[in-house]
DNA sequence: ATTGAAGCTTAGAATCATTATTATTACAAA
DNA sequence: TTTGTAATAATAATGATTCTAAGCTTCAAT
């Protein structure tokens, strides 16, 4: 479990901009959040961090997903009132989350399609996030012998 | 505080459905979701539904609640990790939160809209619900003299 | 009317994700 | 080194929701 240069630059020069440092479990739960393209809960991020990092706490890693969050290099997801998952797509996209796995997919968002969301909204409404999520089953498609 | 006719067939109706009792208080509850436009959460129904039965329970509100949703007579909304807001809206449609206020209001949803965000599923994934929900400030477009 | 079973309501306890508190540690500036 | 500030760790507290246990209603069958 080792970040990146290119990551491990971009979060020093978030948290300099914050007046943060870069301190060991900064630079862990973002290389754990990196290393998978899931949607970890805190407790699945804590859990994960403890492999490398046995002495980090659980406040420790909600504290640091709350400050790569306000960083802006990690993304909340939520679902209904489930645990908050993390999400280091910072890419505009939606989600869809499968009822049988409870694994989150990311869902690719056309900008037009965006666009055309936001002309929904009546005069006087200024949306400054957009969420669409989306809740089913996936289907196996793969073509049987 | 009354349940009118039409509204206390339907929820007679659907309790038939599940065969469960038309009870005082889920007719109660319901009346109180009813009376106004917004998207109260538990607590602030129960705060609503005390003003005129005094006697009913956190827990009963929370239960009413519940068997309404499972009735398919009311929705509920979840924002973030908030509390979950109940809807008695049931045409499809999506939620705008201000950030201001804390308001939520309905927004209308074009059929083709949906259609056409259902299409950026890839293959694979079958939808059964789509949330779609916005967060921004509603700025005052009353035309000044 | 009486009984019994099933469904309801209530009060309070329990749960669980998250946040707050506090003492300790790390580290930079003086 | 001393000093001050920020970060971490352990633990307690919070708050929405759910669960549990007990006592009520309702209603069908006697």
């Amino acid at each position: 479990m080792k970040l990146p240069e290119t990551a491990k630059n971009r979060l020093e020069d978030a948290l300099k901009q914050l007046n943060l440092r870069p301190t060991q479990q900064r630079e862990h739960v973002f290389a754990v959040l990196l290393s998978e393209r899931d949607h970890p809960t805190a407790d699945e991020v804590y859990v994960r961090a403890k492999k490398s990092m046995p002495s980090i706490s659980l406040a420790t890693v909600y504290n640091c997903l709350e400050i790569l969050v306000s960083c802006k290099l990690v993304k909340q997801v939520n679902f209904d009132r489930e645990p908050t998952r993390y999400c280091p797509n910072l890419a505009e996209h939606a989600h869809f989350h499968c009822n049988d796995s409870h694994r989150v997919y990311d869902v690719d968002l056309p900008q037009d399609l965006l666009n055309s969301l936001k002309s929904v909204l009546p005069k006087g409404y200024e949306a400054s996030k957009v969420e669409l999520s989306f809740h089913g089953t996936r289907v196996d498609t793969t073509p049987s012998k």
